[in-house]
DNA sequence: CATAGGATAGAAAGCGCTTTCTAAAGCGAG
DNA sequence: CTCGCTTTAGAAAGCGCTTTCTATCCTATG
């Protein structure tokens, strides 16, 4: 039905070897012959047929990018990043297939058997992930295998996998020998928090409320261990507050609502609201507004990741920037390995504190 | 390197012919055999080879969804939309693909070509198409060329394609024969820009600033067009002005800042402002509080879209609402088949006024 | 008890491409 | 003018799967 390799050949009066030799480039052919089979090409309109040429190559130019929310600009600017690295210009011509796994671990482990059953080049998952110990060993068994098979696996946003136990490790450079150890592109998140709430602690705040996101992700315990850190770092006894000042919810704006309304009713006299991220931190806003607080008159709030959105608010926010978009990059080429691993395969990205007019001094003290 | 199929059937004492009956389910085997390939598929962890399937097959599971800005919620919202039609829950079991045009239609044509190549299941095109004439015809062309190689095509906030003229058409039914012709979900912004403007005027306002998307797109066209007849029902005279009262820009904050900086130069009175969508208005509101003027107190400003922020801006954005999720889930249910094509092919999604508090009647008159 | 017909599984022919292996020219050097 | 090397192109063998066509084994029926 479809116009093929043969086709082309014929028309052009060579073999269907030398049309592939045209089509891909990276073997010596006579000037005229090759002008002979471009035309033949372009008069028939012929395409490459993917799968075929998969097949026969053992390789394809699809690489995966996992995100949680697609729908969230956290991950369409990390998306969007990645797939600027795999533009034709660049040198990648891969084509970034962005799959949405809603957060769900089982779902994630679907779209990697999707990935691994295309063949994929690569696959960059992003975004916190679930501490559970099945699951977790699940991933890094698969993707320990993917990589194995020479898919590049970078993590970008979550910490590194665990180190590999069992029956692992057969060679004693482990990494080395197959396709590569899965890489990563961590943030700082724990550093930035730290920085955040040392923020709020020198502008004299005390009782600091934290609506953080869903208990069991990591990125949620590693803010939440920064905070702590400052916290102890201040004042032990500050530490033990901390605990009842702590609410969870999902990473949206409801949860922001939500969570304030029930630390405004565990302690009332709060002067400062940490949200999980710059989305929670809009429900954060809303609720207290809602309760006639001022921000940051009555109560100073601040958020997480700086998205676009965040320097608009009002108050504009203070919040923790993530440079997304250069991680974003960064693990685009690592995956597609224009750049070389990092130390230990792991590169941290540092986070930024930028202080805005959401926070301020508490009234009094 | 990889398991095989051939593995598989070996370790099952079956032929590779029963094995991929088994997995593709399509055909009967007895229950015995089919639990010993299924024990040996897992104990092997054999992953199918893509590629091999999707060429014996002449089919693959791909189905690509190109949007112009993945960062854009806008965006995103619909490709989530499409996407969460093809979970395998669903009945879909395919891989959806997005890719990010930027907005360049060589880029879409790019991308629609890796997409042939891979013989995606069906094709979904998000968002405003350029007006090139040139363009047109050949993002028209290769469509159509796609949907009658059998891959489907949804067009999902875009106008329809022209009607096929020149070689086309051979059958007298136009769309039957083949895969069938491009089908469109298109959205009402001439409608919901006709309302909107009609929702100011109807307050008092009659000095309106538009900070339009770019000139060279559809849907900027399509709102201008929408607000100049809301303007012309009124009062023909005020169509005069209206274009001397309009400013283009991209569909980003800064466009709406730089706009009205330079509308509120041309007509210091103006007393609302429009904005080209909700990030625009972001925008606008900036630069209208750096100037002095309140909001809605001394200027009204009003957008499109109704994105998730908009709500939450303060003040809360007068907006039109389009249903993008429902719109993409439409989109994605027609690229699987799963909805009949609606009449003529387009199906339109009604969008709806949100008056918030972002609009009020202009002070005294 | 023989035989038609259904259920189940195997053999084998591709799908369209890449790539190794091989052959035919074209060239300078002895 | 011949020999051996380089350059260029063809033949053909798969890549791993799906699917048609066949063969076999039962079970039901006359």
């Amino acid at each position: 039905m479809a116009v093929t390799l043969a086709d082309v050949a014929a028309r052009a009066g060579v073999s269907a070897a030398t049309v592939s030799r045209v089509l891909s480039g990276n073997y010596p052919v006579a000037g005229a012959t090759r002008s002979r089979v471009l035309r033949a090409v372009e008069e028939l309109e012929y395409v490459v047929n993917g799968p075929a040429s998969s097949l026969a190559a053992a390789t394809s130019d699809l690489v995966g990018v996992l995100v949680n929310d697609i729908a969230d600009p956290f991950f369409g600017i990390i998306a969007s990043a990645v797939q600027s690295e795999m533009e034709p210009e660049k040198g990648g011509g891969k084509l970034a297939v962005v799959c949405n796994t809603g957060g769900s671990p089982e779902r994630e482990l679907t779209y990697l058997t999707l990935l691994q059953r295309q063949r994929a080049a690569a696959v960059v998952l992003t975004g916190s992930a679930v501490e559970d110990p099945a699951h977790t060993e699940a991933l890094a068994t698969r993707l320990r295998r993917l990589a194995a098979a020479g898919t590049r696996v970078v993590l970008c946003g979550r910490p590194p996998l665990p180190e590999a136990d069992g029956d692992g490790g057969r060679d004693g450079q482990r990494g080395a020998a197959d396709g590569g150890a899965p890489l990563t592109v961590a943030f700082d998140n724990r550093g930035g928090a730290r920085r955040l709430t040392g923020h709020l602690l020198a502008l004299g705040h005390r009782r600091i409320g934290y609506v953080a996101g869903p208990a069991e992700r990591t990125t949620t315990r590693h803010r939440l261990e920064g905070h702590r850190a400052a916290l102890a770092d201040h004042d032990r006894a500050l530490l033990a507050e901390a605990e009842r000042l702590t609410v969870h919810g999902a990473y949206d704006r409801s949860s922001g609502y939500d969570g304030t309304l029930e630390l405004l009713r565990r302690e009332p006299g709060l002067t400062a609201v940490l949200a999980a991220n710059d989305t929670v931190a809009l429900g954060v806003c809303a609720a207290l507004r809602e309760a006639g607080l001022s921000i940051p008159g009555d109560v100073s709030v601040a958020g997480f990741d700086d998205l676009p959105f965040s320097a608009d608010a009002s108050p504009a926010l203070t919040t923790v920037r993530i440079p997304l978009h250069g991680a974003g990059a960064r693990a685009g080429r690592l995956a597609l390995g224009r750049d070389s691993a990092p130390p230990g395969g792991v590169a941290t990205v540092r986070t930024e504190l930028m202080v805005r007019a959401s926070t301020a001094a508490p009234r009094s003290g």
